[in-house]
DNA sequence: AGGATGTTTTTCAGAAATGAAAAACCTCAG
DNA sequence: CTGAGGTTTTTCATTTCTGAAAAACATCCT
């Protein structure tokens, strides 16, 4: 730990401009707590206030003022090394791989994760399959369970929820038969959870879950789908509560030496941003077209 | 954690005047291994080999020349900031307390701790009863038990190992009586020990830690001291072996919120230095004055 | 050829920093 | 006056980083 950190000037210079932690928070990868702290400890090493603190924001103290212009010096000194990094580099893409459903919610919401100003492309990886992060398949995994080997890094999102889904307007939602998802090389969570189920009856199967999702709507049966996509659809309605045995929390694996990558980062933390404000769905908190639907 | 860490540059420059890791922990307060994660990290984010390693050093690619020249100019950016912070303040003043025989063995160092370029002053506050720095007593303790408040931070150091010792040239070493140090009021650890063993005879009391030292060089008898005083004096030799009893690690402490004054920081760091070095002393690993002495 | 010295790299336990969640507080609109 | 909304601050569990110690390797001297 050094006296003066440069990292502590330039988290300084993004408060000052944004006029309080959490706008400052926006620009940075830190949260609004971390950067408090920073602050006070920079105010620590100069020996002086920096900033008026209120609740509607901080404001620079003349002593604060002082600070900015010497610090804007040293960001017109870093912009050299920001071109320097960006230019003559061919786009570096990030492979993803994530199951169809997250796939599909991701590509919906894909303006959180990409814009055309990000130096870097994205190369989605729609599959059941677990690739292999080790061996740079992917970059990043979106699955339920956390990394297991040492080179690895895993990061929790959101826990997931499940529930059976009816077409919208069904005459029966809850008495009506089952459509199952598997194949026959694999057979999925929620095919294990039903056949487990006392008394079910399913009358067809499907090999994807699109497949499942087109005949769960055109009135076939019930279908088990996550919340984040059951409670999205229009022409589904839950027919059923949320199905305890099947919840899992999600998780963002990367190689442990990936990290770094600012392209892999600024993804990671995206996704994380995506499903966190999309957590009540994801746990099943906003079920979609029933009645009397309580909020947690 | 941001993209393009400013730290990571600064300590990069370090490395790259340096010509490796040992010289860069050498100016930097940050230890060889730890900058050689980060300057992997660095280039990492960077996308390109910045060094070339061999056990010899660090040398720069064209990439790192290139990046070299651009942190220059933040360098340079950053010396207005420096001047600023130090121009016009009046040096704080650091307060240390520690007991007789550590004050003197940091007085005796003193320049590892104080230089006249230093923009703070220090305060000797040598006492052995404890100073209360969570009410600012003083901004280092020197204790031989770490913090027991939250508020409060301890640095462990150094091993101290304490030993009889007798004047040199003494005709009967492990024969003679003991010289004890206590006073009325207060009752020191080795005072205790020495009641606690069988058979002893004290045939003088001391009331402070020179008084006894100034009795036991006379030749009256043995006296215990911490060995990193016993083994520098040239007057006394070692009357016994170590005393495993009154091993102790020895503990810098200061308050939390001082950790981020720079001038505390360096004293702490220096004081933390400087102990390492005499750390085979203190364990009683260098006895003076005795034959057969092993090094540990 | 072998030992000493000095550097970087790796491993692992502990310290420090972080973010999530909650608490606290202020402002503004109804 | 009250409730909603937005911000900062505090608490605590978790993650990340650090330094100590050891390992590995290269160079230099005898």
């Amino acid at each position: 730990m050094k006296n003066l950190s440069w990292d502590d000037l330039q988290i300084f210079a993004h408060v000052a401009r944004a006029g309080g932690l959490t706008g400052a928070a926006e620009t940075l990868s830190l949260s609004a707590p971390t950067i408090g702290r920073r602050m006070l400890a920079l105010e620590q090493v100069i020996g002086k206030p920096l900033f008026v603190r209120s609740r509607t924001g901080y404001a620079l103290t003349d002593k604060g003022q002082s600070l900015l212009r010497k610090v804007k010096a040293m960001e017109a000194g870093a912009r050299p090394i920001e071109e320097w990094l960006t230019s003559g580099v061919e786009r570096p893409a990030v492979r993803l791989s994530a199951g169809t459903w997250t796939a599909n919610f991701i590509a919906e919401n894909f303006a959180r994760v990409w814009t055309s100003n990000d130096p870097f492309r994205i190369c989605f990886k729609t599959t059941e399959a677990r690739l292999d992060i080790a061996h740079r398949e992917v970059e990043i995994g979106i699955r339920n369970q956390p990394a297991e080997s040492g080179n690895l890094a895993s990061r929790p999102t959101v826990e997931i929820a499940f529930a059976p889904y009816v077409a919208r307007n069904h005459p029966d939602p809850e008495g009506s038969e089952w459509v199952s998802l598997g194949s026959e090389e694999a057979v999925t969570r929620s095919a294990r959870w039903l056949l487990a189920q006392e008394d079910t009856s399913i009358c067809a199967w499907a090999n994807t879950p699109h497949t499942l999702r087109d005949v769960v709507r055109a009135g076939a049966g019930r279908g088990v789908m996550p919340c984040f996509s059951g409670d999205r659809d229009p022409q589904l309605m839950r027919a059923g509560p949320l199905i305890a045995e099947l919840a899992e929390t999600q998780y963002l694996v990367m190689h442990n030496d990936d990290r770094h990558r600012p392209e892999v980062r600024k993804v990671i933390d995206r996704l994380h941003a995506l499903f966190r404000d999309h957590a009540e769905l994801c746990r099943g908190d906003r079920p979609i077209g029933t009645s009397g639907a309580e909020k947690a």
